[in-house]
Parts: C-alpha cells; structure tokens; sequence
DNA sequence: TCAATAAATGATAATGATTCTTAATATTTA
DNA sequence: TAAATATTAAGAATCATTATCATTTATTGA
C-alpha cells in the first residue's frame, strides 16, 4: 500500500498525520501477519519509543484501523483491521514465534455461532467476542512443546 | 475431594507434601471454576505469599495436576487438571471477571479437528493445541464492553 | 525417633510488558 | 505569525510474574 494510501486512512478517521502513525502502518501493512510491539520497533526503518508505538496503536485501535489480540505469552499483537474484512482466527508457531491468520469456512463459523448461543444461553451471558487459535511447530528447527517436560 | 485424597495426587507424582500445595490443591478443588493466583491467595484460609503460590503451581504443572492458561488481561488461570477430563474450551465474563469450563459436543469437536487438519497442512505446521474462547458479560451489572470507546 | 540432607518456603528484589506523566515539539487555526 | 491544540519522547510508575537466598520444613535412614 502507498503511503499516500496510509494517509488517507488516518486522515479518514480524522487523526492527524504523523510520522509514528505513518512508520507504524507501514510495519504493519508490509507485513504477512500479525506483529508484536517489539516487532513494530523492529522493523521500522526510524527507531520509535516503545511507549510512542503503544499510543499510536491504542490510537489506531480507538479508529478501529487496527485490530489487536494477544499472543499466548500474552504480548500484545497488532494487524491492520482492513487486511483482514472481519472474523478471523489464528495460528501460533510456538518455535519461530509467528502468527498466520486464518479463515474458517463459512459453515463452519456458523456452527461456531450456534455453539456459542447454546452455551451463552445456558449461562445467561451476552456475547460480543469469540476466539479459536491453533498453536503448533513450523517445520523448520525448534519442536519445544508448551512445556519442557521430562 | 478429601485432604487424603489431595495427598495422594501429590504423592503420585513424586511430590512432597507440604502446606502450601495442599492448600492451594484445596482451593483449586472447591472452586467451580478456574482461579487466578490472586484468587487462590484470598479464597486460602492461611495466607500464602504470592510467589510461594506461583512456585506451587509451576510444580503442579509440571505434575500435570493443574492446568493453566490465560484470562483475557493476560493473568495467569489454574484449573485442577483432574476436574476436566481431558480437553475443553473457556467462558469469560468480562463484569465479573468469572471463567467457567465448557464442553463441546463431540461432533463439534471432532469438526474443529478436521479444521485444525487442513489448516495446519496448508502451514506446514505440526499442531500440538487449540483453544476457543468465548467473551462476554452475565447478566449482573457491568457491561463495559472490549474496549471503553467514543 | 532423631539427626542429616535435600527440598520447599517466604520475604524481597528483579524483570518484562505495558501505562502514565510531563515537558518539549509539532500542527492547526484564527 | 501567535495562540490553541494535539502529539511526541523519555523515563518513571505499575502490574503480573520470576528469581534469589537465607530460613524452615519434609524426607530418609540409622
């Protein structure tokens, strides 16, 4: 995406222009997934401040230009909410540290959306969210499981 | 389940026993639901640090008598592995802060595994895991949503 | 049972992720 | 351009969690 086109879409949810907006989008929108803050500081070209980058995403969350979740050694993950047009799930690799988006078949979230108004019915819960994560090894190098057992 | 009882999972597993395990063993066994370590503490009769409480469960893990996994604001949860035989998925209540343990039906299960399948081919990723959560709010009081917004 | 030894505890310090504070800077507006 | 407003950067503060280490407790075997 253009940074002209980075522009537009603060400028369409009236923030105003700046450069730490603009690095962090960009990041993001190069990127094949979801990142983490550190991941954010990373890859931008100018090193931004962690906490600048933590506002600016709060920021963009508020604008709803990014969505945000957490990673099962609870960082926080961003993506930018456009690459992904609504419901999705994810995917952990546990030895390379990365996250994949995921789509589910149609038929399949809908069986998800029954599931979820059988069982909030039965404890008298409003539901505004699901999440399904699948967490894994990559092929290549490390196989540590979720704990290092034995 | 009787203090007995709780003696003996630990003594299976190579555990000694001692005061604080049983204790928070003793929590975990009467609470309805997972607990965080914060709960743990208050719902124990005699006071146990913290840390002594994070150390505990860390062993019981590593026991697999507990189970643990994270609440949405990323604080650690402990669970009797015992009380949920094997596999299943969560319910937060975002008001009252409450988790409850929910089972799928099976066909629904085994339909998510067929998922997690192709999925986890197409990533060249050998699966390990899977979680589905469920956010919402019960009927008592609070109802502030995701994100406090606009 | 009792001492020897190993393991576990408790108090506190350290860490890592995230948020808050505030002074300085940039942007917008009149 | 000057005043008003928004944003930034740097570090301090906070929260959950982990590590350290001297002290206490459990286990073991004589």
């Amino acid at each position: 995406m253009a940074k002209k086109q980075l522009t537009e879409l603060l400028r369409q949810e009236g923030l105003s222009i700046t450069s730490p907006r603009l690095n962090v989008l960009a990041v993001l929108d190069q990127s094949e997934g979801p990142l983490s803050v550190e991941n954010i500081v990373e890859r931008s070209t100018n090193q931004i401040p962690l906490s600048t980058v933590y506002r600016v995403v709060a920021d963009l969350l508020d604008a709803r230009i990014v969505s945000t979740f957490s990673s099962p050694d609870k960082k926080l993950l961003v993506e930018l909410t456009r690459s992904t047009s609504g419901h999705h799930h994810h995917l952990y690799c546990q030895s390379c540290e990365k996250v994949f988006d995921i789509d589910l078949d149609t038929k399949i979230e809908r069986l998800i959306e029954n599931v979820i108004k059988d069982v909030s019915d039965s404890h008298g819960m409003r539901v505004y969210d699901h999440s399904f994560e699948i967490y894994g090894t990559c092929d290549r190098g490390g196989h540590h499981l979720k704990s290092d057992q034995d």
